[in-house]
DNA sequence: TTTGCCCACTCGTCTATACGAGTAAGCGTG
DNA sequence: CACGCTTACTCGTATAGACGAGTGGGCAAA
């Protein structure tokens, strides 16, 4: 049979200055929004609309390469391309970090991921000191060298989350926070366990396109960006004593925070 | 003279299984990120690159896409690639909103810009009545009919943040708020003079590649991606009484925020 | 039936070529 | 000197063709 498209697609505008690869574009990126393609539903194959359009098969990739630019479609080598479908998001509530969220065995993440239904995993761990690069250091206040704890989360096997906590060596060392395992409440019991009773947090917030490094660790499609988190927790004394780094899978995430109107 | 390239990139890896278009991406990359070429710098140009690495013009070309792909360089008509240098990031901090910042005469914006050595705009503005969409309406409590408040925020020329305010008409229509220019404080210092005292705000924030049409007003380049901010405040009766959607280039900006340890 | 191969279809990579259009500098003319 | 043209260089768009490699179904042989 031939282009399954053509009752979906339309004509190119011969006498229109938009180029023709972004028309063709146009006209798919269109029909993905009225639905006429479904997530995960496969678009029609390059043969099929060089024969639609009457165009090169370069031209037809030009097209794809666009949508794949703005996060819609993703290619699959010898199967064909795909509307991409949204994942379930991972909510992040400002209140994540409250005391009473300490108090239970299992972490934050493997608890919030079994109550929405899917499989959490950590892996990846790495727990070493080393040297603390000049943001790290300056965010701490002028250590030299740090703890730092390297972990990455899944759900359902997908990657979403890379993150590591910096800690100064005179809080940290030889203590559970050491440990690849640190405990029921996390590093954050622990820190109040030693004395650092945590007072607040601030978090910084970007949004970028990922690393090469990015793109392997947290297997992205091309056209997903990533949320880049920075968190400082503050003793109440004032002192810096955790940074912790994050890099999520933007599409995978909703930041929710609560700000008092004070 | 040949390439100028010559000595800041080495040659192809041809029993290499990567592609060929993605090690002369690599050579780029690691020139860029090493400093070679530095922000605002002109890259070789396409015509140097075949020369130098032997390849086709599309494979260059290629190459140029991946990295453009990446935020990394950005192509003018004409001219060349140049290395997309980072504009300057506007802060928001969590307290941006307290009470003691609402008691001037000017918007937040022009006074943090001003304060910063920029040159503020804003226009665009647009304010009318009409249909709530389905999630506005969700999130002000089943409101039919809104208010609408958009305006677009530029800093030295350059679109940052497209923003549109959403009242229920009960609250915004025939006060200040429906004006163009609602006075000092903004809308929110009005909305506390018409008796609602503002409690908290929630934000949601969520990361994505720009849609065509964002591409357009923020003038986005690509590879920067967007961060889409909601926003809904909440007076003392616990009533939602504005809804604030935005859209803000990705690479104009950081959010900060305060959390208590609690 | 099961195994394994082949083939058709898919996207990935690369070459070679052509013309269009924006930019900027040089040069000659008025 | 000032203006406008030419020209060389830049990226943008499009064509046509070639080969490679992943996928999955069908068919033939064991």
């Amino acid at each position: 049979m031939p282009s399954l498209s053509s009752g979906l697609l339309g004509d190119l505008d011969p006498t229109s200055d938009r180029a023709v690869f972004r028309q063709i574009a146009d006209q798919l990126r269109e029909a993905i929004d009225r639905g006429r393609f479904k997530e995960g539903e496969k678009l029609p194959s390059e043969a099929e609309l060089v024969e639609h359009y009457g165009v090169s098969r370069m031209t037809v990739r030009n097209s794809f390469s666009v949508l794949q630019g703005e996060g819609l479609v993703h290619a699959e080598h010898g199967k064909g391309v795909f509307v991409r479908p949204r994942p379930p998001v991972r909510r992040l509530a400002s209140d994540r970090f409250a005391r009473r969220h300490r108090e239970q065995g299992k972490s934050a993440f493997i608890v919030e991921a079994d109550a929405a239904g899917s499989h959490p995993q950590v892996d990846s761990l790495e727990v070493k000191e080393e040297k603390a690069s000049q943001d790290v250091s300056t965010r701490l206040g002028s250590v030299r060298r740090v703890l730092a704890r390297r972990r990455r989360y899944l759900l359902d096997g997908r990657p979403v989350e890379f993150a590591t906590s910096y800690l100064p060596l005179d809080i940290a060392r030889g203590t559970p926070i050491a440990e690849p395992n640190p405990g029921p409440g996390g590093i954050y019991a622990r820190l109040e366990e030693l004395g650092h009773r945590l007072d607040h947090f601030e978090e910084e917030i970007r949004a970028r396109m990922p690393s090469p490094d990015e793109v392997r660790t947290l297997r992205l499609a091309s056209g997903v960006p990533v949320i880049h988190l920075i968190r400082t927790a503050f003793d109440q004394e004032g002192r810096a004593v955790e940074v912790c780094d994050t890099v999520m899978a933007a599409d995978a995430y909703v930041l929710s925070y609560q700000l008092p109107a004070t």
